[in-house]
DNA sequence: ACAATCTATGGTATCGGTACCATATACCAA
DNA sequence: TTGGTATATGGTACCGATACCATAGATTGT
């Protein structure tokens, strides 16, 4: 016997009036008295009214809500760009519903197919692989505003947001090269997906621009884990020929995993083997960052981002956007040259 | 121009059934000959139908929505709470809205507003200050199910999942002072939330156990963030005579402020000085964790709060419930006994 | 053979708020 | 006086899905 929340036909009855002058007096819309107006809010006020923004939802075909679906949260570089996408989208008034995927297709369509439901009016996506299209191409079929992050998909005519991976890991390998370093693995993510591909990308265009070998060994591949990275580490120094000198992470989870598998072995970081990430990691070592990584800039990511989607809802902006961010090398202390150089 | 999405009675027409036959297809409730069901499933492919959860929440008055409202999802405490209330939350069809007030009453405020509007089913909330009680009783009031996490509100029957900030800080404390800490500086929370009172509560009573005298200049208050961490230690250790042996700091956040802190100071940890701190902080320091902590377990702390909201929702349970869960002390490397002593 | 039951489908009202159109009074200008 | 406009309020329909009741043919039991 739970009492029903009091809809705006019950106000109006308590102060006598039509519901739709109740509605006038919300929304200071339209004409009315002052005296009815005060019996309106003094009802409201007894009612302890509040609107149902459901069937508000339903008349206007709009719900002031963008869906953000990541990876996963847990990581900081995802939650910073959260950070970026809700102060933004909180300025136009706009509400973020934030959604893990934890890198499974499967989430990402559940997630795709409820939001849709709930007539969200736009999306933030972070691809979890090239499979994501399908779910990208079904919301783009309804005309829901769509901006991805982070990821590109091939062959899908919409708006993204990401950092410069090629270049980042470009200038990361240089650094490693100018250094004195030649063998250099790198730990890449997922292989399907866009990120893993243009770092392997840059990686291997410094190495050709220094006329080293590329080495095919030296490059593996696993999930954004510290669990992927841990394993490759391991692997990676157990079974390769000659030992690289240095060690690329594909992300700040990744570098975790290497660093803990190094310790592990009880090799020294810089002293006995180089280690650099892509994506920062806050507190990584306190009292003073430890990592060498080269920075994307996670809270503008997910500015432009939402900035990017508020331009398609508004209908503002029709013609398609590709930006790409600028990253930044932060040298700290995980490297060194090379052990037989020293 | 934008094309409208297809409604219910779209497929209908073109099904040449009535609206409430194609309900009947989707939900699989009541008669259906093969032969509808076929015409109506063709019908929902052909214009890609899906339905409006928007007015089935109108009708059924339910929404399976739950807020988690949160300080700061930046914190890996809250993250991971956040992860144990998703998992759950899943596991009943439910989805989560996450949102950070920064521990701002003020956007406290405008949530809790915006999510009855929406018809939010239940609440899961950390309250920023005492006057948090304002936004609790507006939403009992609404009969709508509440948990409260991690902070208590005094005078309110309402359910709540907590750690045990009392026996946590005196176990702490006690692991400083048998260290023989005499000198403990307290660095805590904001001074209204309960977690700072009982936190030093706890600190308070291990001393008075171990006959220290408490020196209130060793208490010092600042917000839960890492810049709060660092004014208080370059304070303390500027102003305060004798200087403490030992720091407590109240967070994770407030630690990383007092380990910059000290480090800009020139001070070693443990050598010159022990911190030790309330809630882990997961890649504190890299490759091996350093700080001495007392841990919550933040995934569990999320997982109840869950488990309870939904008893609540379900009609399952009416009582209140009070949980506290407890805590663990991990000796890691950022305590040694005081430096005179050594 | 006839009632009882099962199967299949549809009409209408409803959830809560608001757009649209209608109505009615007051006031001013011509 | 007539007409036009500003002010104030209300009735009805609608957004999309579905509960409830109604209808009707097919099937079964006695």
């Amino acid at each position: 016997m739970k009492k029903k929340r009091p809809t705006i036909r019950d106000v109006a009855k308590l102060a006598g009036v039509a519901a739709i002058t109740v509605s006038r007096v919300i929304n200071n819309s339209g004409y009315t008295s002052d005296e009815t107006r005060d019996r309106v809010e003094r009802a409201i006020a007894e009612l302890n009214y509040i609107p149902n923004s459901l069937s508000q939802s339903l008349r206007f075909q709009t719900t002031n809500t963008v869906a953000l679906i990541v990876s996963d949260i847990t990581n900081p570089f995802w939650t910073t760009i959260t950070r970026g996408v809700e102060d933004v989208c909180n300025d136009h008034d706009l509400h973020v519903i934030l959604c893990n995927t934890d890198e499974k297709e499967a989430k990402l369509s559940k997630y795709v197919n409820m939001l849709l439901q709930r007539q969200t009016d736009g999306f933030i996506l972070v691809p979890t692989s090239a499979a994501s299209i399908n779910n990208v191409t079904t919301i783009l079929q309804k005309h829901v505003p769509l901006v991805i992050l982070d990821r590109q998909l091939p062959q899908v005519d919409v708006d993204i947001v990401r950092g410069d991976s090629v270049e980042g890991a470009y200038q990361l390998t240089r650094y490693l090269i100018e250094l004195g370093h030649q063998r250099i693995a790198m730990f890449s993510g997922p292989i399907e997906i866009s990120t893993s591909e243009q770092r392997i990308e840059g990686y291997k265009r410094a190495l050709q621009e220094a006329d080293i070998a590329i080495d095919d060994e030296l490059i593996t591949f696993s999930g954004y884990t510290e669990a992927g990275g841990r394993k490759m580490a391991l692997h990676m120094l157990g079974n390769v020929q000659p030992t690289p000198t240095a060690l690329f992470a594909a992300n700040n989870f990744i570098a975790v995993g290497i660093l803990r598998a190094l310790y592990q072995l009880e090799l020294r970081v810089p002293q006995d083997i180089s280690v650099v990430s892509f994506d920062d990691l806050p507190f990584d070592t306190l009292p003073e960052p430890f990592l060498t990584v080269v920075a994307q800039a996670p809270y503008e990511l997910g500015m432009k981002a939402a900035e990017l989607l508020i331009g398609r809802i508004s209908g503002e902006r029709t013609h398609t956007e590709e930006i790409t961010l600028p990253v930044e090398v932060i040298v700290r202390k995980s490297c060194a040259p090379p052990k037989s150089q020293i």
